[in-house]
Formats: structure tokens, sequence, C-alpha cells
DNA sequence: AGGCTTACG
DNA sequence: CGTAG
DNA sequence: GCCT
């Protein structure tokens, strides 16, 4: 234990020009838990509550008197102090402290300060959280506010919660999502890390329930740490944000963003080009020094019928024609629309159709003779195979094991040739509406990723390909970290267990996971 | 100070 | 490096 | 960048 003077010297440049509390109140002794209160938060309120003369435990102990949180669950309090015996303590919300520094002296402990268990949350979205959050008995933080309404809280895994197409701050997630996407073009390790960061407190702001008007409200969410609130709060004060304006404004970002849209176009070679001085389309044309790839050279030839959305109808006739073919290939096999459009997008950027035959193995060689089928009736403009041979379950257990495990005696992969993806950029006739609007242009180039799937890998293929990439990145990140379940659009293996756990439905996957159960239209993050 | 989804060409 | 949810 |  280290002597306040100590401390105090440890600390010196933060503390040295502190004035003398006029009074210490040595009755009391507040332990602030440094959980999703940003450290710096932490310290100056440490600081106050010297200036102010209240004493302050560095750590928890039979001799603190009021524990100060932000977290809102008693539950994860307690097993932050590895302590059940905090029954006869005041758990407090912050904001009990602020208000004890403007009185002058420690406020008395309502309810409007502790922690209270409380069942039913006033908001919808929020409900199917709550029985997810089972887990750690649900409890809330009580804001006290005239209005009755309950404070906001958000979960660690964007699969843990409801997230809507719709929902009330459009404005704040298009300028959080315009900084991750900076992010990722600016590249380098760091970056990837900062375009997460964003990437999470926008879909933090998706996911609340009604519309923020003041940084406040949030400020202590989740997710939402000083730069996110920073750029929040310039927005909902004046309008807009200039970091976010000057960003979008800046030739960087449009040059290569504008190249990013180029399929086969990633954010290297978007800032490779932008590198070599090269700003638009006619610039790669003309330059002598870029060689494009063949996708990207067919992303470039078809990059504005790439760009028109995908209509839910649009997808519908894609995936009836797909149907078609594959009723004349093998009877018996079905389709359905995956990705966006599962999700309840009616305009998306391409058409995701997932294919299977419910009798196991009978899927093999589908693809190849779909496509080619496809390719005979000129529909396709450039496609990329990907396949999955026998060697992929074992390479999934490899790098499974490699995360630390033992070995399994047991290979379940036997041998089979199996082409399971197609991507690439089809060709289809516009529809008679279409030629109204589009003058002359008798054909549309759409992105058509076709999944064949075995049944028994059935519903991770359809978990996984209907998305959306967050969600999935959050269930991926959740179940490893939760449950040591490494979980891929092809299967799930329980580490602890050593087994692989075979799924027919979604609903058996959430099981497996202990997860509520989210409709595609949940999981738009 | 480390971690950040997973699997393919 | 790029593709996909 | 934000959490642990």
């Amino acid at each position: 234990m280290a002597s306040p003077a100590k401390k105090r010297k440890l600390k010196s440049n933060l503390q040295k020009h502190i004035s003398q509390p006029t009074q210490i109140f040595h009755d009391i002794c507040v332990y602030i838990v440094p959980i999703k209160l940003p450290n710096q938060r932490v310290q100056f309120l440490k600081q106050l509550a010297a200036k102010k003369g209240f004493p302050i435990a560095e750590s928890y102990s039979p001799k603190v008197t009021h524990i100060v949180t932000a977290v809102t669950s008693i539950d994860r309090i307690k097993a932050h102090l590895d302590s059940e015996n905090i029954n006869k303590v005041e758990v407090v919300s912050v904001e009990w402290l602020t208000t004890s520094f403007t009185d002058g002296q420690p406020t008395r402990v309502t309810d409007r300060f502790r922690l209270v268990p409380k069942k039913s949350l006033s908001l919808e979205r929020f409900s199917a959280f709550d029985r997810q959050a089972s887990l750690e008995n649900n409890t809330q933080l009580s804001d006290g506010s005239a209005d009755g309404e309950s404070s906001l809280q958000l979960t660690k895994y964007e699969c843990q919660r409801v997230t809507t197409l719709d929902h009330y701050n459009r404005k704040l997630v298009e300028a959080l999502e315009l900084l991750e996407s900076h992010a990722l073009l600016i590249g380098g390790e760091q970056s990837q890390g900062r375009a997460l960061a964003f990437k999470r407190s926008s879909t933090a702001m998706k996911g609340l329930p009604k519309e923020i008007e003041n940084v406040d409200e949030i400020s202590s969410l989740r997710h939402l740490g000083n730069h996110s609130l920073r750029i929040i709060g310039e927005i909902l004060t004046k309008g807009y944000s200039d970091e976010v304006e000057q960003i979008r404004n800046s030739e960087f970002y449009k040059a290569t963003k504008l190249f990013n849209n180029i399929f086969g176009v990633g954010p290297t070679t978007a800032r490779y080009w932008y590198d070599k001085g090269l700003r638009t389309f006619d610039d790669l044309r003309n330059s002598e020094i870029i060689k494009l790839t063949d996708r990207q050279q067919s992303g470039l030839d078809n990059y504005d019928e790439l760009c028109e959305p995908v209509t839910l109808e649009q997808a519908q006739r894609i995936r009836d024609m797909v149907q078609n073919e594959i009723d004349i290939i093998l009877p018996g096999t079905k389709s359905m629309l995956v990705g966006g459009h599962r999700r309840g997008k009616k305009a998306g950027h391409d058409t995701d159709i997932l294919i299977w035959h419910p009798e196991e193995g009978k899927e093999r060689g589908l693809l190849t003779k779909l496509v080619d089928r496809l390719e005979l009736k000129g529909y396709i403009k450039y496609k990329e195979m990907i396949n999955i041979d026998a060697n992929t379950d074992e390479a999934f257990l490899r790098r499974t094991n490699s995360r630390g495990l033992s070995d399994i005696k047991e290979k379940p992969g036997k041998a089979m040739d199996h082409l399971e993806r197609c991507f690439g950029i089809f060709s289809f006739p516009r529809t008679l509406l279409q030629l109204l609007q589009n003058d002359d242009n008798p054909s549309a180039a759409r992105r058509v990723d076709l999944i064949v799937t075995p049944a028994s890998q059935w519903a991770y293929a359809l978990v996984g390909w209907t998305g959306n990439k967050q969600y999935n990145r959050s269930l991926r990140l959740y179940a490893w970290k939760e449950l040591q379940i490494n979980l891929s659009s092809h299967a799930a293996f329980d580490c602890r267990e050593q087994k692989l756990l075979p799924a027919s439905t979604e609903q058996d996957i959430f099981n497996y996971l202990k997860l509520t159960y989210r409709e595609p239209w949940e999981r738009n993050c």
C-alpha cells in the first residue's frame, strides 16, 4: 500500500496544482470501479474527490462504503470485485459522485443513484437483449429522470442485440461509417483497429431506441469513446463535424474511395494508385504504369451498371432463373436468396444465392454444371470459382488446434471435390420497365454470388451468408472468446468438448451459442 | 499493451 | 493482395 | 479507437 504522500508524488504533475480540501469526510470511502469509464475520467474524478475531501480507495476493501460505477449490472460489479459480499456497501452511479461534488458533501444515497434490479425495459428492441443477458442476471441503472425513461445500455457484442435497417440516428451513423471507411483507406496495422472501433460506434448508434439529442445521453455507453463522442457532439450542436467534412472533401478520400468502389480494387491498391498521382478512371485507363488485373478490368468496364442498386424484384428474378436451371440439372435442388435481401434490404449491391440438395452429397458437381449452362446462355461476363476440397475439414481442425488446443484424433473429412462458390459479374436482360428508364442498354451487369452447400453445412452457410459482415464478425468473436467455439460458414467446433456441433437450423446454432435467436432483419449491424 | 472473424483464390 | 457474409 |  502506497502512502497518500507517495501516491501524490507519483502523480505530481497531475495533482500538484490541486488545492488542499477544506474538510475531509472520514466516515466514507469511495471506490471507483475502473470499468466502462475512460481512464482519463477516472483520474479526473479521483483528483476532484481529493480536492473535495472524499477519501478514495485504490482497490476494493472492506473499508469501502460507496462503490461508484458506470456499469449497469450488479453482477458485473460482483464479478469484477470477485466478491458477493457487497450487500452492506452502496453501489451507485457516477452521477452520485458528481452530485456530491456539486453539493460539496456526500449526497444521501437514494434509489435515484442505486443500481436497482429491474425486469422490463420499456423499449422493445432491448427486451430481447434482456433475455439474452439472463447469463448476467439483468439489472439496470435507474437514471431517475423525470419522464421515467430507462437508461440506455449496449451489449458487448453486436450479435447480442437487435439491429434493424431502420434506426434513429442516420446522420451520426453515416459520419461514423465515413470515419471507418477513411481508416480502412489509410491502411496500416493501426488503422484496421481504428476502423473496427468506428464501425462498432456506428453499430452502437444503430442499436439505440431513439434519436439522440445530447451527447450526455450516450457518453457512458460501451463502444463510444472520446473520438466518437466528440464527432457526435459536434454534429448534434452545429449539424456537421469539421473533421468528417474535411475528410469527405479531401482529395485523398474522394479518389481512394472511388477506386475502392471498383470490383477487384481494395484499399491497398486504391492507395497505391493515389500515391502514383492517379485520381480518376480516365487517369487509370490512360496510365501506362498501371496494369489492371482481369478482375479489375471487368469491374471497371461494368462500373456504372454495378453501381445501380439491385432491387429485391431483380434479385428474385435472378434466383428464379437459377432455380429453373437447377431444376433441370438436378431435380430436388433448392435455392434461396441470402445476403442483404434476406435481411430485408430492398436494394442491394449484389445478389447472393444459396443452393443445396436435401440429400447429402447430391450437390457434388452441381455448381460446375450450373455455371456451364449460365455461360452457354451468355449470362456470365466474368467469374471466379472457389473450390472446397476434402482438405477443408482438415484445415479447419488444424486451425482450430493451432489456437492452443490439443489434437483431434478423428477426421470427419472424406474426399469430395466440391465446388462451393462462384462469384462474378453476370449480365441479364433488362425488363420492359427498366428499358423505359434506360434509353439504350438492353442488359444489366450484376454482381452475383452462387454458393452451393452440402445439407450438413446448410445452417452454418445460411447464417454466414445472411450476415451482415459485422454481425458475422461479432458472432465469431463472441463464439470464440466466450465459448471457445470456432465458428465459420461451414461448421462450428467446440474446443472444450473437442467436437463439431451439427446443426440443421439457424436456431440450433443460436442454441449452441447461448444466444437469443435473431431474425435475419435483426442482423443489420 | 494486446486484440480486433473466418476462409477462400 | 483480393473476394464474401 | 475502444475495450480488457
